[in-house]
DNA sequence: TTGTATGCGTTATCAC
DNA sequence: GTGATAACGCATACAA
C-alpha cells in the first residue's frame, strides 16, 4: 500500500505540488479551468488522498479534540458524548474518546497523550486531582471545556445542570403530592459537584417546602452498601414515606430494594429520581423522574469548545446552568384508595 | 503557547537534536550518564512535551484506531466501544468515535477522513452500502476489523454472536418450559447479519423443538409499527403463548405493550429476549435474557486489529463466534398455580 | 496562472 | 557517544 502523494499527483498532471495544492484547499480563483480538470480527474486516476497529517504538522492545527470522561458505559455519559460527536462531525472534527474512570493517573496521562497529538482542544468532566494541570492549560489558554463538575481557583467553561433546582423540584414534587417525610439517597464520594449541590439543593428545598427531615434521612453511600443502608432506613421507627435518587444508578439500587422487599410504590413508599433512565415508562407503576437536557449539555460544550478554538472567545469561563425537567409519572403520586 | 520543540531542548543542554532523540526514545545505550542527566532536567524545566504528529508523520504511525458504528447510544454499542477503548488504551492506542447511524454517505465519510487521518486501523459496524470501499481497504492490506455484520465477497476478520444458537436458546427454554406457541419479533430491516441469523435461527430451532409456529409468529416491522403488530398477534385467534424479543429495543416495545394492555408475564405471554437489558433483574417478573458477550467481542476485534497493525497477521479474515448465554429468570418460566 | 524554495517537528542514517 | 543532514507530505511566500 504505496501512498500517493501530493507530489505524485502534480508529476502525473505535470504542474507542481503548489497547484495541486491549490486546488484541493479551493483557490480555484487563479486557476486555468483545463488545469483544474486535469487535477481532478488524476487525483481519482489515482485515489489519491491528501495526509492530514502533513497538513496538520503545517498547520498546526489537527481537526480533532479529546474528551475525557469517567465511563462511557454511563448512560449520561453515553448521552453527552453522542451530542458531543454529533456537533464535531458537523463541524468537521474527530473526536478522541477517554474513559478515565475516575482514576486521577489515567485522566493525566490522558491529557498528556491528547496535548502531545496535538488535539485542537478538550472537553473534560474533571476530577479534583489534577487542577495544577488543567490550570496550566488554562493560563495557556488551550481551548478547554468541563461538563458536570466545578473545579476551584479557575474559570474555566462549564456545562451543567442546574442541581440544586432539581433536588428542588423532586422535593416539591413529593411534598405538592402531600408526602412529608422525604428522604434522599446519593452515591459517595459525594464531593463531586453534582453530587454535593444535590444534597445542598435538598436541604434548601426540605427547609422552604417545611416538610420534615433529619440526619438520618440524608443517605451518602458507596453502591455496594446502599441495600444495607436502605434496610436500616426502612425499618427505623422514623421511616419515610418517600425517597429521592440522586442518579440512575441510585434509583436502580432502590427499585432492587424495593422488588426483594416486595413494597409497593407508591403506597409503601414514593419514589423521584435524577436522570431519566430508559424503563422509567415500562416500569409499574412509572417512575418521575427529573431529566437532564443530556443532548443540549454535550452540544453546548462542543459548540462553545469549537468557538474557542476559532478564535471566536465569546464565552470567558462562565458556568453555564441548564434546566432540568420534572417528567411527572405514577411513583411520585398520592394514592389515596386501594386499585 | 509557543511551543517548545526538540531544538529548544537540544540548544538548552547544548547538545544536538539527535541526541535528545535519542534519549526521548530511550535509547540510552550509547548516551553518557550526564547527557541524559542534564536532557532530562531542561525537559522537565522546559515542560517539553514532544509533538505526535511530526513523529507520526515520520513513522507513518499515529498510534489511533477509529470506530465506526451505528449509535453509541445502543446498548451493546456502548459496551463494545468501551472495551475497544480499555484495550487500545493498554496498548497505547487512542480511539476516534463515529456514530454512522446507518447512513451510507456518512460511513464513507467517516472512512475517508479516518484514512486521511492516516489512523493505523478502523473497526467497524459496517453497513452494506460501501462494500467497494471496504474491499479496496482489504486489498490494499489495511487492518481492519468487522464486529457483528459480514459483508459478502471479502474475507475481513468479524466479531460476532453465535446468532443462530442465540435464538435455539430462546426457543428451548421456552419450550422447556413447556410452551407450544412461541413467536418472534424483530427490527426491520431484517436484512443484517444478526438480524437475518436470529430469524434462521428461531425456524430451525421450531423445528428441531418441534414446537407450532406459522409466518404470523415472525414479525418483522419498524419500531413504531410494533404496537399495532403485536395487537394483531395477541387479538388472533391464534395467539401465542410467548414471545422472543430479538433485540433489547424489541423487548422494550414488548414491555410497552404488556403495561398498557395489563398483560400478565408470563402466564398471559412469556417473554424472552436477546440482548442483557439494565432492568432485567429490577422488573417484575424478572426478564430472562440471553447475554451477548459484548465486552470481549469489543476486546477480541481491538486486540486483533492491534496484531493486525503490529503484522502479525495470525488470522486471515477468520469469522469468530461468541457464545449467547441465557440468563434464566421468570418471564420464561411456567406457571402452574397462582401466586 | 503556476513554479520554487522553505519550514512544520520529528526520526533515521551515517559520519565523526 | 554525539552531531549533521536528509527525509516525511503538505502549505505558503514569493518569484516568475
Amino acid at each position: 500500500m504505496k501512498t500517493v502523494t501530493i507530489g505524485d499527483v502534480a508529476k502525473r498532471a505535470g504542474v507542481s505540488k503548489s497547484t495541486v495544492s491549490q486546488y484541493l484547499n479551493g483557490r480555484y480563483e487563479y486557476m486555468a479551468v483545463e488545469t483544474k480538470e486535469r487535477i481532478k480527474k488524476i487525483i481519482a486516476e489515482l485515489d489519491y488522498n491528501p495526509n492530514k497529517i502533513a497538513r496538520s504538522l503545517k498547520q498546526k492545527k489537527t481537526t480533532t479534540i479529546g474528551v475525557i470522561l469517567a465511563n462511557i458505559l454511563y448512560s449520561f455519559n453515553t448521552k453527552v458524548m453522542r451530542a458531543i460527536e454529533d456537533i464535531c462531525n458537523e463541524s468537521g472534527y474527530h473526536v478522541i474518546i477517554c474513559n478515565a474512570d475516575d482514576n486521577p493517573e489515567k485522566e493525566k496521562r490522558y491529557i498528556e497523550m491528547l496535548l502531545s497529538k496535538q488535539v485542537d482542544g478538550i472537553i473534560a468532566m474533571p476530577t479534583s486531582s489534577n487542577i495544577e494541570l488543567y490550570q496550566k492549560l488554562w493560563k495557556r489558554n488551550f481551548p478547554l471545556v468541563f461538563i458536570d463538575r466545578i473545579l476551584p481557583d479557575m474559570k474555566v467553561s462549564t456545562m451543567l445542570l442546574d442541581n440544586e433546582k432539581a433536588t428542588k423540584l423532586c422535593v416539591g414534587e413529593l411534598a405538592g403530592n402531600g408526602y412529608e417525610k422525604i428522604a434522599i439517597m446519593t452515591m459517595t464520594p459525594a464531593t463531586s459537584t453534582p453530587r454535593r449541590e444535590r444534597l445542598v439543593g435538598y436541604k434548601k428545598a426540605v427547609e422552604e417546602y417545611g416538610v420534615y427531615t433529619n440526619g438520618d434521612y440524608v443517605i451518602a453511600s458507596p453502591i455496594k452498601e446502599m441495600q444495607i443502608r436502605l434496610e436500616n432506613l426502612m425499618e427505623s421507627q422514623n421511616r419515610p414515606e418517600a425517597l429521592i435518587a440522586t442518579n440512575d444508578l441510585t434509583l436502580m439500587e432502590i427499585l432492587k430494594y424495593v422488588r426483594v422487599n416486595n413494597l409497593k410504590v407508591p403506597e409503601d413508599l414514593a419514589l423521584i429520581g435524577i436522570d431519566e433512565i430508559s424503563f422509567a415508562d415500562i416500569y409499574t407503576p412509572s417512575l418521575s423522574t427529573i431529566a437532564q437536557p443530556t443532548f443540549e449539555i454535550g452540544a453546548g460544550a462542543a459548540e462553545l469548545l469549537i468557538e474557542k478554538i476559532n478564535g471566536k472567545e465569546l464565552d470567558k469561563g462562565n458556568v453555564h446552568r441548564f434546566e432540568p425537567e420534572l417528567i411527572r409519572r405514577f411513583s411520585s403520586v398520592k394514592i389515596e384508595l386501594d386499585v
